[in-house]
Formats: structure tokens, C-alpha cells, sequence
DNA sequence: TGCTTGCTTGCGTTACTACGCATACAATAT
DNA sequence: ATATTGTATGCGTAGTAACGCAAGCAAGCA
């Protein structure tokens, strides 16, 4: 029971839910300032939260050169792929604004990879 | 995005995953007392993971003499349908033996109605 | 070889939550 | 009316987890 557990746990906290989102919606890996950039947070706490999702096996971690990216694991566990829907069919305006940047950072990408690192560094310590 | 995480973390208690098991494979209301019975748990905290479970909408309550009910929510909503269906995907020992016991404990009623309390008394205050 | 940049991690603080215990409330039975 | 039974709740304690800050690691560039 406890990786139930760990996973719904994973699942109650708004960033790693605007991040699971931002990883369905995109569906492609997207790297860590992409992220950033998209929920305007923090960076230390994105990958804190990354970290956590990693752990409880929901998203993969890829990486090429200094650049990391994250996307969602490919499950055909029957309670994986369920939930994975239950959580596409989270409607928000947050997760639709987190979208948005997302796809406003995409046009920065050369040939499908990201080329600079976060661009809101305003936002690095702001409070939420 | 607040009613989300809360139900997110009404999912991430393995007691309260259990009832919400025992609710969905009974497919009728059931007892407090038998619960308790079912899942072998102090009634005190049945009752506040039931409190719990109600107040972010996930069951309902009713009332027939000194008995109370609860079943899950019937909701056409689609984040909900999805969740309950994720939730039934949960498979574990620990689930199938809950239900084993509310079974025994259904043998119990008269009329489909629940004519004892909680018959595991010597369990009420065992350390887990 | 430094230096910058992208990302991660350890620490202290604060806030929340589950449990056990004791008690309280509510409905029926004697 | 009082006792009994089914259920709920307030309190104290202990464990957990998120955040901000500061420091650390790792890859590429000057």
C-alpha cells in the first residue's frame, strides 16, 4: 500500500501538479529552466519537487550537456495510466497560464532543444 | 487548484484508501461499525478518516437510528469518475482482506440493515 | 585553469496531520 | 429517568514535509 501512497502524497501539492501537467500537456521531455520559466518558481524548489516525482516514479530524468530534462514515465500499469488520465482531467486556469509560458519558452528552442537557462531570474526569490 | 490537493491528500492515508475500497467494491452503504469491523481499526479513528473523506466530497452520510451510513459520492464530474476508477485499479492483500471481513460482517445484517456494533472489541485500542 | 551557468542538496523553521486517550453527544433500551 | 451503545471530538505528542537560504557539484566557456 505504501506506494499508493507515496504517489497520491506526490499528487498533493499544486506545483507538482502544474509540473505533472506541464509533462502531459507538452508531451515531450522538457528541461528544468523550461520549468522554471513556466510556473515561475523558484529553481531550487522545482527540483526539489522533480526529485520527489522521480522517486515515486512518475516522470523520467534525461540528460544532455549541462541542460536536464524531465517527462512523463511511459506506464502500461493499469493504476499508472489511470491516474495519468485523472490528472489530465484536472481543469485550471493555473495550469492553463503554466501552459502557455510553456509553450512560449518552446519557441526559444533551437532544432527541439532548449539553448538558455531561466530567463524570469526576477522571479528566482520571490514570495509566493 | 486547493479542492484538488485536498483530495489528493484525503487519498494519502492507507485507512483511508482502505475505506474508500470497501465503499466501491460494496457498491452500498455501509455501517461505521462495520468498517471498523472490516478494517480492523480503532472506531475514534475511523470516525475522523470518515469526517475527513466527507468534508472533500468523496462520501456521502446518512443516518438510520443510532446507525450511521456512508457510501461513495455518486458525481458525473469527470476528475471524480476518473479518480474512483484509479482507486478501484488499487490492488493489494490488504484491500481483498478488508473485504473478506465486510462480507462476513454483511452475513451479520437483517433486512440489508446493520443490527450490531462493532463485535472486534478487544481490537478497539491495539497498537498497529 | 579559472569562471560562469545549470542544477542539486543540506539545514533550520514553520505548518500540518495521524494517532491514542479521554470525553462528549445522541439514540435506544431498561 | 437512567443506563447502554454507537458515534464524534478536543487535546497533546510525534512525525513529516514545504519553503527560503546558502552552499555544493558538474558541464561548458574564456
Amino acid at each position: 500500500m505504501e506506494q499508493f501512497i507515496e504517489i497520491f502524497k506526490a499528487l498533493s501539492d499544486e506545483t507538482r501538479l502544474r509540473i505533472l501537467n506541464l509533462l502531459i500537456l507538452s508531451e515531450e521531455s522538457v528541461c528544468v529552466c523550461e520549468i522554471v520559466d513556466s510556473l515561475e518558481q523558484n529553481q531550487y524548489n522545482i527540483s526539489k519537487h522533480l526529485k520527489l516525482l522521480k522517486n515515486v516514479g512518475l516522470i523520467n530524468e534525461s540528460k544532455d550537456g549541462r541542460y536536464k530534462y524531465f517527462s512523463l514515465i511511459k506506464s502500461e500499469d493499469l493504476f499508472i495510466t489511470s491516474l495519468l488520465q485523472t490528472i489530465s482531467n484536472i481543469s485550471h486556469q493555473i495550469i492553463t497560464e503554466d501552459h502557455k509560458r510553456l509553450e512560449k519558452r518552446f519557441d526559444i528552442r533551437v532544432k527541439k532543444k532548449c539553448v538558455v537557462g531561466v530567463q524570469n531570474k526576477h522571479l528566482l526569490s520571490r514570495k509566493n
